[in-house]
Formats: structure tokens, C-alpha cells, sequence
DNA sequence: CTTACTGTTATTATAAATGTTACAGATTAA
DNA sequence: TTAATCTGTAACATTTATAATAACAGTAAG
């Protein structure tokens, strides 16, 4: 089975946390913890947010992640696209380009070019939810609990 | 990162195979080979294209796989669904149910949900590719090249 | 100058995907 | 009825991908 690149759920679940907090900062120790992972991972996926502008960090004792967008404006697409683009194709490939049989030698890019568009499909999708919609939905599920 | 199930990718070839080929059959050795993979994987996939009809099987000397659907009117979504429903989600799930936090305890019901609607969007693509639209894919690839 | 952070790399552990072997059961043909 | 050929399936081995962990340089605050 293959899928979407966890990085960008870790991406996502960061984001969605630095908007639920009142000061919209927090450090990898603390995302990790709430995503259940490792710092060092969080702080990778993050450094990823930070070149493409989404947090801003502060080294040093009393530093971390803060908040650099509006959550409301910024959209899972994005965040896809920065962390996890050409992730729902298969890494391995059928068929093989120096073989004589049409089907054979062609397959590979005949479906490359079907799982390209199939995300890119996903992607309009991901273009109509932004992180406060995810937000909602959090709070919709909470709700919904006994 | 994650992707689509590659058994996906090996019931499309196959199928196209068998449609491609004039007698519109052929062993499981011989799909291997074109496929490039072992011929037992073969044979567990297209047990379950077996199932759901869209080949038939004859054990025994001379026989092997034949093609059991039009395939102007089969489409990959429906091959998705026999083999891969549910893959672009991450095996790998964010926070954790048993926490306090709205954001942690809710995250993967959540990432569920937006990972189900972004796959019915992929669906929704994959319901307009017929098997030979693929084989007119391949087509065009061959002609493309020099 | 000590503490608390990020940024990054390297290494190890774990999980998933794929390949391979093996054999029972079915069918054909000699 | 025996030999050959094929599917169906399960078990096991191997490879590859993913995630966790450790380590440390660099930066800022107090």
C-alpha cells in the first residue's frame, strides 16, 4: 500500500496547534508531544514551514515556532504542495522502457501521468480547506463525543 | 512518504495486457514478465480481479487468464476500489485519542475524514479513465518517441 | 557562562512492501 | 493413468521505506 506523505499530516496537526494556542508559539518538545512524535521530526517538517514562510522560529532559551499566516487564508494545498507533492504515486513501477512491447515500455509513464492528475484533483479538493477549517472540524468532533 | 497501493498499478497493467493482446489471454508468467514482477504476485492480484469478474481463470495445462470485461466500459476507479480503496491515508497516525487536548484527541478522525474526501476526488477522475483510454495513452507515448 | 532552544546529520530500530519458494488442486493431453 | 502445465494460497526471506533516537554545532536570553 502506498499513500500521502505523513509529513504533511505532522505539517497540518503543527499548524492547527499553533492557531488553537492563545499565543500562537510553542517549541518542538511541546508539538511533539502533542502529535506523538519526536522533537527532531517535528523540528525538520517545521524548518520546511519556516523557508516557505508559514512560522517563524526563535533560536535560544525562550525560543520556538510562532505562527507566520493567517490560518484562515492558508490552505491545505499549500501545505501539500511544500511538504508533500508527488507523494501518491508508487514508488515502484511496472513494466520496463527497454522492453520491445508497447504496453511494457510505456506503462511506467502512461501512469505516472494517471497519478499525476489524480492528485492534482486531490489538490483542488485540499485548495477549499484552509487550517481554520480543520480547526472546525476538531471542535465538531469534540462536540459530537459523548 | 506514502502513495497509492502498487497492486493498483499491476491490475491496471495486467488488465490492459490482456486487452491489448489479440486472443485476450495470458498466463501468469507471461503478465510477470511484462509487468516485471514475480509471477505469484501476479496471481494474487488477479485472484481478485477473478473475484469481482473482470477476468476469468482456467486452471490446468493451456491455461491462464482471460479477459472477462469490455474494457471500453471498465473504468480505473473501479479497479481502485477492488484493489486499493483506503491507501492515500497514511499508516501513520498524528496525536493520540487518550489526551486531554481538543487538538491531539481529534486530529486523526479528522485527517481521516479530509484523507476519504480527498481520495473520492482522485475517484471521481479515475471514474472517466476506461481501460483503453489507457491503451490509447500508451499508444500516443509510443508514437511520441523517436 | 549557563540554560534552553533550533537546525541538521547520522545512526539505529521497526514496519511495510516485494520477492521467492513450495505445494495442493485442477485440467489437459499423451 | 501418468506427466505436464497452470492457478490459488500460504509461508518465509529479503529488501526498502519509515520513524525514532542520539548527538552536536549554532544562537539567543538571562
Amino acid at each position: 500500500m502506498v499513500s500521502v506523505n505523513s509529513e504533511f499530516t505532522i505539517a497540518v496537526h503543527s499548524l492547527v496547534l499553533l492557531a488553537y494556542r492563545p499565543d500562537r508559539m510553542a517549541t518542538s518538545e511541546m508539538i511533539a508531544a502533542n502529535v506523538c512524535t519526536h522533537p527532531a521530526r517535528v523540528r525538520k517538517v517545521l524548518s520546511c514551514l519556516k523557508k516557505t514562510g508559514y512560522v517563524a522560529t526563535r533560536e535560544g532559551s525562550g525560543g520556538g515556532y510562532t505562527l507566520a499566516c493567517e490560518p484562515g487564508e492558508v490552505t491545505l494545498a499549500e501545505i501539500y504542495r511544500v511538504t508533500s507533492i508527488g507523494s501518491i504515486k508508487p514508488s515502484w513501477c511496472s513494466g520496463d522502457v527497454e522492453e520491445d512491447c508497447l504496453v511494457a515500455c510505456n506503462m511506467a509513464d502512461v501512469m505516472d501521468g494517471i497519478f499525476s492528475e489524480a492528485e492534482s484533483r486531490m489538490l483542488t479538493f485540499l485548495e477549499q480547506m484552509k487550517i481554520t477549517d480543520v480547526l472546525e472540524r476538531l471542535r465538531a468532533a469534540h462536540a459530537a463525543k459523548p
